[in-house]
Formats: structure tokens, C-alpha cells, sequence
DNA sequence: CACCGGGCCGAAAGTATCTTTCAGGTGTGA
DNA sequence: TCACACCTGAAAGATACTTTCGGCCCGGTG
């Protein structure tokens, strides 16, 4: 538990089993052309990549064994080897599970009821690769981090800025210390206040966000540990960011931006921070919950039944 | 390429896939000692035997490679990396097979990779409640009202309230003239002014949420139409709302408060109803949509690759 | 008891597969 | 337009897998 490690980001020592779509979809922006298009047929047809071999996949899909073994390292594993393993793997579990169920884009002339099922069965695609893709130890660290803390500050702007008042909210029941700030300005003027034993969280899908990162710098600059939730694992944000969550990136269309998809992703990251820590700081975390509940009972009118 | 086959005396055209272990059991009386060690290694652990190299495993058995392929030839594989796939997939298989423990509670001391892919199950399943318990009709009503509205009111509190300036940002971002209200007494002061054409809209799990049924009532009187979103169809809410959309109510415990699952459920209601809306105006609400990602654009650090 | 033959076994050579290096090409920003 | 950075694939290098081959153990036989 050591504090170190600024440079390895990559501390995401178990290759993904069933993650793997997810992560390539994850990765998908900061890959090459030809790393995608390797990436594509690695997602596409698992069962049918594990059968091939470096030279059989780098002719199958245009390129060159270097580029196959590149786009290996860059989803987790040491070499191609690693990723074939993990193919097959991928392939025999969606060989014994349930039907691929593919599902089509939202069309402008769907009928509502197709509408609702698309979107809930996306968002319900959305939580599993999430979760599949979450690092628990990047989680456990967050965790343990916020338990403890003695001020907790979270930046989001936009989408996610209402992710993070989410958080917010949330913290502040179980009785920490949390606040979520929206004001890009008002997040750095008090980014300075922070030191160490506090914890600074950013949310932002792109990782690039200028308003969020400023504050999360400033935060880690004063010695504040801080935390990322991001969609990017490569983005600017985690420079400053002790600890990387990573949400998971769904293909998105015209009628379903990625906004949907990635507040979905957020929510249920910020979930499990929520009810991790509530686990950990159980002894106080309890009653300050009850008393929450307790004091909003008036606000609701008697039943009329 | 000399690819001539040798002598194809394995009639036995595919490999056995999860067969594995029963295989071993049927094939160990015709093997000898060395082999019948290798694959008790096999079938005893898949998973660690598909991490290890030829040498590896011939190491471990205390044999030598040789005697690794010739098992591998026999248990019906043209060789040894074959036989490591097909252990991989066999891993993955049974690593899968075993979560049926997610439908249970969170518990305090569940470690925290349980906690995640119970949260997970969770929100998936309240997503799918909520999915099949839309009434589509009320939804495509709400829709219709919305997108000619000339002037649309969102009211919610708490929780519910994140939802509501979701579906703010959302309408807000296709062209139409939405707002979202937190505070209680500036949404009765603007409910006054709602006149029919006009929607009011009302967020609230319980149904019975003084601060959020207040402006509702005045919007309804006034003529506007009113659509509530709540968990309580019964509820004093939809007493002053033309069209109800109900989400599902999820049994909630200690660690998992039923404010989580309530916003799954009306952020997937919420999607559905933007989503809707941008069809059904989908001549000016793409170009706004886009126009909006354009004003996004340079807000983020050029670093993105 | 000595010899012989069959077949199991592993060391090492041979081959396929994977990894790394390096130089050429391509697009991008100044 | 130029220069730079970065992607890209060919080929060399390393690793893992397969095959060959001879030794050795064991049971049978003279």
C-alpha cells in the first residue's frame, strides 16, 4: 500500500477474461487504424480469431504480426499468446451462455416500444461491461482513500457533473465530508485548500476536460490524494490521478449519444465507491443513514390511498 | 507450406470442449504413468495448467515435453497449444459458472469484487423492470406533448432532482425550451405562469413529495399538461398529472438504499423520453444536437489521440 | 542366469510461432 | 513547403512447440 507509483498507470495486473469487448471499445480512440482493425476482429469473432495465429490474424485482417502483437499489448496482455488465451476463453463462455443477442441502432422511425427495449437493453450492456472492466484494486484504493478522508472534494462538469453531485449526495448521508462542485472556479479556489488526507475526485468521460483536470491538479499538487473517473485511461486526467476507475465506453449513435451511456457507467463506478465506503465506515455510516431517512419522512404527504 | 498430414488415424474430428475432464477419466486406463500424470494435472486445474508453457507443465508433472504432446494427442488434439486453448476455455467456463451468489444481499464484509457484480445484477434488473413496465402509450402521450411544448417545467428534489436536470440538459441540448427546478418555491412562482401548451413535469419515487407535487398541482390547474414519473402509480402525485409513467421499485436493503435503484429506473424513463422526443422532432433537433458537441469541442485538452 | 525384444521415456535437434528491431512511409502542424 | 512525429511492416531474433532418436526398464525366453 504504498503511495508511490505515479508513472505505472497501468497497474492493471489481470488481463480482462470477459471485459474484453468492453475494453476494446474502451481503448478504440487511442488505438491506430490498423490497431483498430485488429481490435474489430479480435471483438467480433473471438472464437474465430483464438483458431489463428499472429501471421493467420495480421493477413486476415490486413496488416502485420507487429501490429497484431501491438494491439495485444495495448488491451492488457503480454503478448499475443495471452490474448489468444483469453479469446478462447471468451469464445467457450458466449459459446455456453445465452444467445449474442446483437442488437440494432435506434432507428428515427422505430416504434416506441422498440425504443425502450433498445435503450434498456444498451444501458443493461453498459453496466455489465463496466463492471467486467472495473479494476477493484484501483477501487479498493479509492475506497480506502475516502474512508478515511478528511474533506472530499468532486469535479464534474456537464453529464457528469451531475454524477458527481450524485456522489456528493451520497457521501454526505453516511456523514463524510464530501462536496461536489460544478463552478470550474470555485473547484480550484478550493482545490488549494486541500493536502494530504483528503481526497479529490474527477469525473469526466472524455478525460480531457480542462475544467475538471485543473482542479484535480491543483488538488495533487498540494498532496491531496486524488482519484479519476474517466472513460479515457490514457487521457490527460490521469496524470494527476492517484488512483484510475474506468468506465466503460458503448458504441453510440446519432439518436443515443455517448452521454447516455457514460453517465450510466459513471453512476454505477460512483455506486460501488458509495457502498464500498459505506461498507468500510459501517459503525458510523449506519445511523447517519437512518437519521437521513428519518429526517425526510415529513416531507412526504400522508398516504391517500 | 508442406502442410501433408502424417496418419489421421483420430476419427475423432473435433476436440473435446468442456468434455475435458470425463475424457481424462474414459482415456487414463490406456495411458501410461508419465501421461496419466499430465493429465491429472490437467484436469485438476485447468486454469493454472493453460498459464504453463510446454516445459512448464512437463516440469511441474516431472516428465518431459515429449510426453506433454503425446498426452495432448491423445486426449484428441493435434497438439499441445491446441490442448492449452481449449484448457483456457474450459477456465473460463467454469470461472463464470460460478456467481450464483449475486442475487444475494450485499452483506458488510463482501469483498468488493462481489459488490460490484451484485450492483451490477442489481441496476440490470431494475432496468429491466422498468423496461417491461412502461406503459407505452402514456409514454408516446408524454412524448407527443413534449415535443410541441412550448415551454417545458421540470420539478424534483433530492435525488430525483439529478434526474430532473438530466432530462433539463437533455431537452435543453435538442432545441427545446426546458427547465429544471430545485428549489420548491421558485418552481411553484414559475408554475404559475404555465399555460395550456405548456408541460410540467413532475420526478418522485414516493409519489408523495409535498415540494415536488406543489408546483404540479399549480401547473394543472393552470391548464398545462402535467406528466409525473414515479414509483407510485397510487401515489397523491398523479392525482394532477395527465399522463403517469410508473418506475419499478426495487426491493432495497440496508447497504443498498432505494435511491440508487429509483434513479436507474427514472433515468431509463427519462432516456426514453428523450429519445422519443428527438425523433419525433428529428428535423431541428440533430442539427442541435450537433451544434452542441461543436460548442463542446475545444473545452477539451488537445492531448486526445 | 544371460540374453533379447518391445515399448516407455526424455534430451536434444528441428520447426513453427511469437516478439523485437529498424528503416521507410504517411500524415500533421508550423 | 518543410520538418517532425508517429505509424507501419519486413526481417532478424527469441521463444515455444514438435519431432527424432537413442537409452533404459521390464518382461519374456533360451
Amino acid at each position: 500500500m504504498t503511495n508511490d507509483v505515479k508513472e505505472s498507470f497501468t497497474s492493471e495486473a489481470p488481463p480482462a477474461p470477459a471485459a474484453l469487448a468492453a475494453k476494446v471499445r474502451t481503448l478504440a480512440p487511442s488505438m491506430t487504424r490498423s490497431m483498430q482493425r485488429v481490435a474489430e476482429a479480435v471483438a467480433g469473432d473471438p472464437a474465430g480469431c483464438a483458431a489463428l495465429t499472429v501471421t493467420g490474424l495480421a493477413e486476415l485482417t490486413g496488416t502485420s504480426e507487429a501490429t497484431v502483437v501491438r494491439t495485444a499489448r495495448l488491451l492488457g496482455y503480454p503478448g499475443y499468446r495471452d490474448l489468444r488465451l483469453a479469446l478462447a476463453g471468451l469464445a467457450a463462455q458466449q459459446q455456453s451462455g445465452r444467445a449474442p443477442a446483437v442488437t440494432a441502432d435506434i432507428a428515427v422511425d422505430d416504434p416506441i416500444a422498440d425504443v425502450v427495449a433498445k435503450l434498456a437493453y444498451d444501458e443493461q450492456q453498459t453496466l455489465a461491461d463496466t463492471a467486467a472492466g472495473l479494476d477493484t484494486v484501483q477501487l479498493g484504493a479509492a475506497v480506502a482513500a475516502l474512508a478515511v478522508a478528511r474533506r472530499i472534494d468532486i469535479y464534474g462538469v456537464g453529464a457528469s457533473g451531475l454524477v458527481a453531485q450524485d456522489l456528493g449526495q451520497k457521501l454526505l448521508r453516511i456523514g463524510l465530508i464530501a462536496h461536489a462542485h460544478s463552478d470550474p472556479h470555485l473547484a480550484v479556489t478550493n482545490a488549494v485548500q486541500l493536502r494530504s488526507g483528503d481526497v479529490a475526485l474527477a469525473i469526466t468521460h472524455s478525460g480531457s476536460t480542462g475544467d475538471v483536470i485543473e482542479p484535480l491538479r491543483v488538488a495533487f499538487d498540494h498532496g491531496a490524494t486524488t482519484v479519476a473517473i474517466t472513460g479515457r485511461p490514457d487521457g490527460p486526467v490521469t496524470q494527476y490521478a492517484d488512483h484510475v476507475l474506468t468506465t466503460s465506453t458503448a458504441r453510440e449513435s446519432e439518436l443515443r449519444p455517448a452521454a447516455m451511456s457514460s453517465r450510466t457507467s459513471q453512476l454505477l463506478v460512483v455506486d460501488c465507491l458509495f457502498t464500498c465506503v459505506t461498507q468500510r465506515t459501517y459503525e458510523t455510516a449506519a445511523p447517519a443513514l437512518a437519521a437521513s431517512y428519518e429526517a425526510l419522512a415529513h416531507r412526504h404527504s400522508p398516504r391517500t390511498r
